[in-house]
DNA sequence: CCTTGAACCTGGGCGC
DNA sequence: TGCGCCCAGGTTCAAG
């Protein structure tokens, strides 16, 4: 699921009920995902108000007001839902239709809100995901803080900055765009969407989109742009519902409808003109769609 | 430094 | 119905 948008619509999602609301319990129902839980995880939320909810790159923060932000990484298959205590049914056929999905259920935040008792609950089935817990103002200096890259929308992302980055580098454009050194929530359906709009080849290697002297050839600026673009939308529509991911109300996103090349293997173009094959490959492991015939 | 490939894990889809 | 294989939004680590 999650690339840079999904991660920003489940905090928008989650800040309603989180923000303000106090950490009554937390419900560790295993001891690890990607990697184990911090020692005395839960200790250290019990009794915290949530202060604010933030995000950067792909990862979710959750401040409290001990000093001490959860960071929260949703991997390929994590996602949030809100259960707010109401009638509890768990009778028949109901309850056991749940059960498949609960059985991911691995961590559960007891909140106590203005508006009465509340369960976030944090799913995922691959355990990609992970969850881990440090102050405040050490964030910065974790390793998975440490070297990010720009955040793709605001100021800091632009054709210059991309220039200086890719200068020199042999690897495909594709790959250096995954990399979140290089640019911090960019994932594998946004690169390829980005990819489209400049139409830019997957295949080019970064360092030809910039010249001589370092400076950004034309296709670079657009690739920039095309970048903000592909994220600002997605960000406006919600996130993209790729597969099963749920929005944190229960809604679905929309924005898979927007997809130009992702996941079109065989289907047809849908630049202006274009009637040619969208392509899949395989880059680092991972697919890449493109249109050879517009991306060059 | 660089790049590539495998590993982590479960579930869905498809061919047989 | 089931088995085996391939695929999936990400990150990290080892090996070349």
């Amino acid at each position: 699921m999650p690339e840079l948008p999904e991660v920003e619509t489940v905090k928008r999602g989650l800040a309603p009920v989180m923000e303000g609301a106090v950490v009554a319990r937390l419900e560790l129902r295993r001891g690890d995902m990607r990697f184990p839980f911090p020692v005395d995880f839960a200790m250290k939320a019990a009794g915290a108000r949530i202060v604010s909810l933030s995000r950067r790159a792909k990862y979710l923060l959750i401040d409290l007001d001990n000093g001490l932000t959860i960071i929260s990484h949703l991997g390929m298959s994590g996602s949030f839902r809100i259960e707010k205590d109401q009638h509890e049914d768990l009778s028949g056929s109901f309850h056991h239709a749940r059960s498949k999905n609960e059985k991911h259920d691995h961590v559960v935040f007891h909140l106590q809100t203005p508006e009465g008792p509340a369960r976030v609950i944090y799913n995922d089935p691959r355990r990609f995901g992970s969850m881990d817990i440090a102050p405040r103002t050490t964030l910065h200096g974790l390793p998975a803080f440490r070297d990010l890259g720009p955040e793709p929308v605001g100021n800091s992302l632009d054709a210059a900055y991309l220039a200086s980055r890719f200068l020199a580098k042999t690897q495909p454009v594709k790959l250096a765009l995954l990399d979140q050194k290089v640019v911090a929530g960019l994932g594998n359906i946004y690169v390829c969407e980005a990819l489209w709009h400049a139409r830019i080849s997957p295949l080019r290697p970064a360092g030809s989109l910039v010249t001589k002297t370092g400076r950004p050839k034309k296709e670079l600026v657009l690739l920039a742009d095309a970048i903000r673009d592909v994220i600002a939308d997605a960000i406006a529509a919600g996130g993209s519902s790729l597969r099963d991911h749920i929005q944190t109300d229960g809604s679905l996103g929309y924005f898979q409808h927007s997809f130009r090349v992702y996941d079109r293997e065989g289907a047809a173009c849908l630049s202006p003109g274009c009637s040619a094959t969208v392509r899949r490959i395989v880059q680092g492991g991972r697919s890449t769609f493109y249109c050879a015939r517009c991306q060059k």
